[in-house]
DNA sequence: CCTTCTTTCTGAATTCGCTG
DNA sequence: CAGCGAATTCAGAAAGAAGG
């Protein structure tokens, strides 16, 4: 099936000659015989997938059974490519890694952000639920940077406003009542981030020591519903406050670079 | 056949803008 | 002032697809 020729190419007998670059090499045994044998990569892709479409539950049981005995293995593996399409996008946007404002360079700070915004409409007409993979898929392409999450909400969002029906004096007003109102709370529980030490209260939060806090919002409600929360129960422990880079980085990834 | 990579989906961490 | 939905993300589970 696969003829052998002396110079650097090797005869498909069904796409013709091509590259040796283009063949598997393997040692296969044939009638007790171990010899070297060139397989097309790109005619064993196809008939590989032919062969997956015809046996898909077969090799959708066997996968399944595979993770369910190596569970451990299996979750290293996803996680190990995430971070891997993670730092690619990362890497394609800002090549030494690092905030496009502020520079810190702690991988778990960083995220991509919409230059122009409009990024939850994005996701929702393009069916975006990792924007990594989007990226990467799309080439990269751009309007898109590199920013921490601090920077992200502290200029991210400041530089597009939304037009608001009311006078910009009353949306201002509103905002300063809302921050006077945060910042208080904030001072009972230290007024600096407990991780790094950082005051600006543009980037504070209140992080729920033990977890849940998404269901802890849906129950008392959004927005500055956990302040009033605070200050009603009269600023309970098990909170405490963090900078939005300490927050999501010890949320989302377990640990926070300034820990380690 | 076993292992690895890719994609999609859900739920987790937050704050802010707007409206009745 | 209360509450909804928008705004930023990532990890992990599961399924799909491919590699060796």
């Amino acid at each position: 099936m696969w003829v052998l020729s002396m110079d650097q190419t090797r005869t498909c007998s069904k796409c013709g000659p091509q590259d040796i670059s283009l063949f598997r090499v393997r040692s296969e045994k044939s009638n007790g015989v171990r010899r070297t044998v060139y397989r097309c990569i790109l005619c064993d892709r196809k008939r590989k997938h032919l062969y997956y479409i015809s046996h898909a539950k077969r090799f959708a049981s066997q996968h399944k059974s595979w993770c369910a005995s190596n569970r451990d293995r299996a979750r290293e593996i996803i996680r190990k490519a995430h971070h891997k399409c993670r730092l690619e996008a990362i890497l394609a946007y800002s090549p030494t890694a690092s905030c496009s404002i502020c520079g810190t360079t702690y991988l778990n700070f960083l995220a991509i952000d919409h230059i122009d915004g409009g990024g939850t409409e994005h996701r929702r007409t393009q069916k975006i639920k990792n924007i990594s993979y989007w990226l990467k898929k799309n080439g990269f392409p751009p309007g898109f940077r590199v920013l921490c999450h601090n920077c992200n909400f502290k200029y991210g969002r400041r530089e597009q406003p939304k037009k608001s029906i009311y006078s910009d004096e009353y949306c201002e007003k509103l905002r300063l009542d809302r921050v006077a109102f945060k910042i208080s709370v904030l001072q009972a529980y230290g007024n600096c981030c407990a991780c790094c030490g950082t005051d600006d209260t543009d980037v504070l939060s209140i992080d729920h020591v033990d977890g849940g806090g998404t269901k802890h919002r849906r129950k008392i409600g959004f927005g500055n519903a956990i302040y009033k929360w605070l200050r009603k129960n009269k600023f309970p422990s098990g909170y405490r406050v963090l900078c939005l880079n300490c927050n999501i980085s010890i949320g989302v990834h377990g640990q926070c670079p300034h820990r380690l």
